[in-house]
DNA sequence: CCTGGTGGTCATAAATTTCTGACTTATTGC
DNA sequence: GCAATAAGTCAGAAATTTATGACCACCAGG
C-alpha cells in the first residue's frame, strides 16, 4: 500500500485530471444511469430534471472521449442513437462502491 | 458485484456529492501532498503554483469538513498549524490507486 | 521600531460552467 | 400538409468558481 504511484511528476497530480473528466454537473448522474442501461439523448432529458440539452450533449461527448461511454447508432433512418456502458465504464462500478462506503 | 446500490434513491446519485466533495482545482493536489507529509498553510502556497490563500483556505476546510484532513495546532505561541491526513483519508489512498490504472 | 514570517479574512474582479431559448435536419403519424 | 419526436447546434445570459489585492493580529530578529 505504498503511495509512491501518486507522486510520480513532481508537481502534477494525476488524479486531479481524472477528478476533472468525472466531475460536472451531470457526469456522475449520466454514468450512473448508464450501468442500469443504455441511454438516449432524449431520454436523458426527461429523466434528469433541472439538466439542459447544451451540458447533457457536452458530457456524453466527454465521457466518451474518456472511454466510460459509447455511441451506437441503432438505426439511422428514423434516428436512434445509443450510449453504451464500456469495459472501462463498467471497471469503474466497483471504484464507486468503494468511494461511497469510505465518505 | 451488483449495481443495487448505485441507484438507492430514485433522481439522487450519491456519487455525485462525493465527487463534488474531492473536486475543486486545488483539492485533489492537496490531498496528495498531504499523503506525503503534513501540510502548512504558507507551505502550500509556496508548493502549488498558481494558487492563492482564499482558494486553499476554502479547500483546506473542505478536506477538513468532509474528514480527510484534521487541523492540528502544534505550537499557539509562534502560530505553527498543521493539516494531518486521517484514517479516512488514508483509506482513499488505494481507491485514487485503482482509479488511475483504470481511467 | 521596522521588516518578515505565519495564518488567515474580506470585497471584488475575472474566468469557467451551466442554462435558456431559438434554430436545424430528418422521419413518422394523422 | 401539419405536428411531433429524435438528436443535436449556436449565441448569449446567468450562476458558480477561482483569483487578486488589501488588510489583521501575533510573534521574532536585528
Amino acid at each position: 500500500m505504498t503511495t509512491r504511484n501518486l507522486t510520480q511528476d513532481a508537481g502534477t497530480c494525476p488524479v486531479q485530471g481524472l477528478l476533472k473528466l468525472l466531475s460536472g454537473k451531470w457526469k456522475p448522474e449520466i454514468f450512473r444511469l448508464a450501468v442500469e442501461a443504455p441511454l438516449r439523448f432524449s431520454g436523458l432529458l426527461r429523466q434528469i430534471h433541472g439538466s439542459n440539452r447544451q451540458t447533457l450533449s457536452l458530457a456524453l461527448k466527454e465521457l466518451e472521449e474518456i472511454g466510460l461511454l459509447e455511441k451506437v447508432v441503432i438505426k439511422p433512418k428514423p434516428l436512434h442513437i445509443e450510449y453504451h456502458l464500456t469495459e472501462k465504464g463498467r471497471a469503474l462500478v466497483p471504484v464507486f462502491l468503494q468511494l461511497e462506503t469510505i465518505l
